[in-house]
DNA sequence: CTCTTGACCGACG
DNA sequence: CCGTCGGCCAAGA
């Protein structure tokens, strides 16, 4: 399977993202120097999932601290995220601020 | 190359 | 708080 470089990207900004934490696709999008338009890009790319359990795409959630999508289902993606010590009300993340995490690519180390 | 769709985001009313 | 609109990124048909 031939992947985009743009895929590879994301696939790194993830794996950057500690257990127990989450991400947005608009903090990996800016992180890949777009706005927030890029974040359909991100999401969309994860959609295809390639690397499925390699990538946490679990840990990616909406700006807004809700769930936002899942392949697997919402529900499946909020079992994961309380599984990972994650709290989680109503479909939002409790704490989000606290369990937010935004990865830094604009430059590499 | 052009058009459509998308696991989104932020602003407006 | 909720519904609606614009945005101008990427991939597939």
């Amino acid at each position: 399977m031939q992947i985009t470089p743009f895929q590879y990207r994301i696939y790194q900004l993830l794996k950057r993202v500690p257990k127990g934490k989450v991400t947005t696709y608009a903090a990996l999008a800016k992180a890949l120097g777009g706005g927030s338009l890029m974040a359909r890009a991100v999401g969309n790319a994860l959609n295809k999932n390639p690397f499925a359990p390699k990538v946490p795409c679990h840990r990616v959630v909406k700006s807004d601290g809700t769930l936002g999508g899942f392949a697997l289902g919402t529900e499946k993606k909020k079992e994961i995220l309380e599984k990972e010590g994650i709290g989680i009300e109503n479909g939002k993340i409790t704490h989000f601020s606290t369990v937010l995490f935004a990865p830094t690519g604009h430059l590499r180390a």
